[in-house]
DNA sequence: TTCGGAACTC
DNA sequence: GAGTTCCGAA
């Protein structure tokens, strides 16, 4: 009898970036959670799966990223184990042969051990992209090797423009896909598929600029993996953000990327293909967005100069704030001249982690609440009554929802446990202040967006006022 | 706890 | 090919 336990199981692509309720510490491209990107759901893969459960806010009880970029813990084995048991239509399935199969992966070199902890292991991402989509020959890139554990990876990263470039050897000019290549309508064949860098969000993930990137959870430190002049910290909210990096509203306690409409209206005023990043239809809302799209004049409001907001990365980076966004800048403006981008920071993730106290996997068992229904996060475990033959303890498996939404609400509502949301400083570090992450236009918008559409630009004004004093005063 | 060989299934 | 299962070794 065949197993249809999971046969129906089609777990929707989540966008590359993460909204408020997609708390998640990394963001990896969609490709990488699709289960089409194996052979059919029924046959995942396991890297896939472990992507998924990470992705999952639920299941970071059970398995949650942690310490390096593309490192994860596997926090409760015997769940993991179970869940990929459920997936895969064994019930006998153990964290010994789950540990086997991602063994299998080592030789592959898709994955490999974390030396010296517990259930931890490190996706190789060049690998990983490389099994998707080999035309990327990030695996000689400078920029991945650096980060690859099996070339020698201890050597500092090459984050020049070069190595970046050497990633994206075309760039997009116009239009909006929503694959990791834009299909050129005019230009088939490879000059044709244009490169969605939005597609790689993951090169954000500052792994391969920090020689330590930051670590994320729990018992790990905090701290940002290296200090920055002027007191400058990449964690904290307008880290990045636009005139002179100032701060965003007091209530704005996360990066712009965790609110929807700033997001959006950030975005939508990119040049392709950072205005990709926003669904179809959306790329263009907003009185701003229009010019992205056209690779207009947006980023350069009033006629000023291009500026760039960079954190001043360390080691490799020796070229600094100006060099590397010069270099984005000239990417960028080659295809949308007077553009200005900055960048901001990658996604925090807030995750029910260690931090919240979140159910334990023994606990959720009970629970079998199916929360958030519009999500398209969810894993859908099914009942596995259909799975086949050596199902005799079958029994044991059965649908069993997370709750995270419960989790989530303690999160954000409970005020004892966060008031609404925890303070800045309590947040783990974003992982990414890489500057492919997000990218935000750094001169101010047009007149015409009222102050009140943008926190930001009151701020901006706000600023300018405060300018103006000085200046009177002075 | 981690590893890898070997046989095996699908 | 991608695991799964079993097992002994470190």
């Amino acid at each position: 009898m065949d197993c249809n336990c999971v046969s129906d199981l089609l777990i929707p692509p989540v966008p590359a970036l993460w909204t408020p309720g997609q708390l998640t510490r990394f963001a990896f491209p969609d490709w990488a959670y699709k289960p089409e990107s194996s052979p059919g759901s029924r046959q995942i893969q396991l890297w896939h799966f472990i992507l998924e459960l990470l992705q999952k806010e639920e299941y970071h009880g059970v398995i949650a990223w942690q310490g390096d970029y593309g490192e994860f813990v596997i926090k409760d084995p015997d769940e993991v184990a179970r869940l990929w048991g459920i997936r895969k239509c064994k019930p006998h399935m153990n964290y010994d042969k789950l540990s086997r199969a991602l063994r299998y992966y080592y030789n592959k070199r898709i994955l490999h051990k974390t030396k010296g902890k517990r259930f931890t292991y490190k996706f190789n991402f060049s690998k990983v992209v490389l099994v998707n989509y080999p035309i990327l020959d990030m695996a000689n890139s400078p920029f991945f090797l650096a980060q690859n554990h099996f070339n020698g990876g201890s050597t500092t990263p090459d984050c020049s423009p070069e190595a970046i470039q050497s990633l994206f050897p075309r760039l997009p000019d116009s239009g909006r896909g929503t694959s990791l290549f834009d299909r050129g309508t005019t230009a088939p064949g490879p000059e044709g598929d244009k490169l969605r860098l939005d597609a790689f969000p993951f090169l954000s993930s500052g792994a391969p600029c920090y020689s330590k990137p930051p670590s994320l959870l729990g018992p790990y430190p905090r701290n940002p993996p290296f200090d920055y002049p002027w007191g400058f910290n990449p964690y904290l909210p307008g880290a990045f953000s636009l005139n002179n990096c100032p701060k965003l509203p007091p209530g704005s306690l996360y990066p712009s990327q965790f609110y929807p409409n700033p997001l959006q209206s950030s975005l939508s005023q990119l040049p392709h293909p950072f205005s990709s990043l926003l669904p179809p239809g959306e790329a263009g809302g907003g009185e701003r967005g229009a010019a992205g799209q056209t690779g207009g004049t947006n980023g350069t409001a009033g006629g000023q100069p291009v500026r760039l907001c960079l954190p001043p990365y360390p080691g490799s980076l020796s070229i600094g704030r100006t060099d590397i966004g010069a270099a984005l800048g000239e990417r960028v403006e080659a295809n949308t001249p007077g553009t200005g981008v900055g960048l901001t920071l990658g996604a925090v993730g807030l995750g029910a982690g260690t931090v919240t106290g979140q159910q334990s996997p023994t606990e959720r068992r009970g629970g079998g609440v199916k929360q958030d229904p519009e999500s398209d996060s969810d894993l859908e475990i099914t009942d596995l009554s259909d799975c086949s033959s050596d199902n005799e303890n079958e029994h044991e498996f059965g649908i069993r929802k997370e709750s995270s939404l419960a989790s989530r609400s303690q999160i954000l509502l409970d005020g004892k446990k966060g008031s609404v949301l925890p303070p800045i400083s309590a947040l783990p570090p974003p992982v990414s202040p890489h500057p492919l992450k997000s990218l935000i236009p750094l001169t101010p918008p047009p007149p015409s967006l009222p102050p009140s559409l943008s926190p930001a630009v009151a701020l901006h004004d706000r600023h300018r006022e405060t300018e103006t004093l000085k200046m009177i005063h002075s």
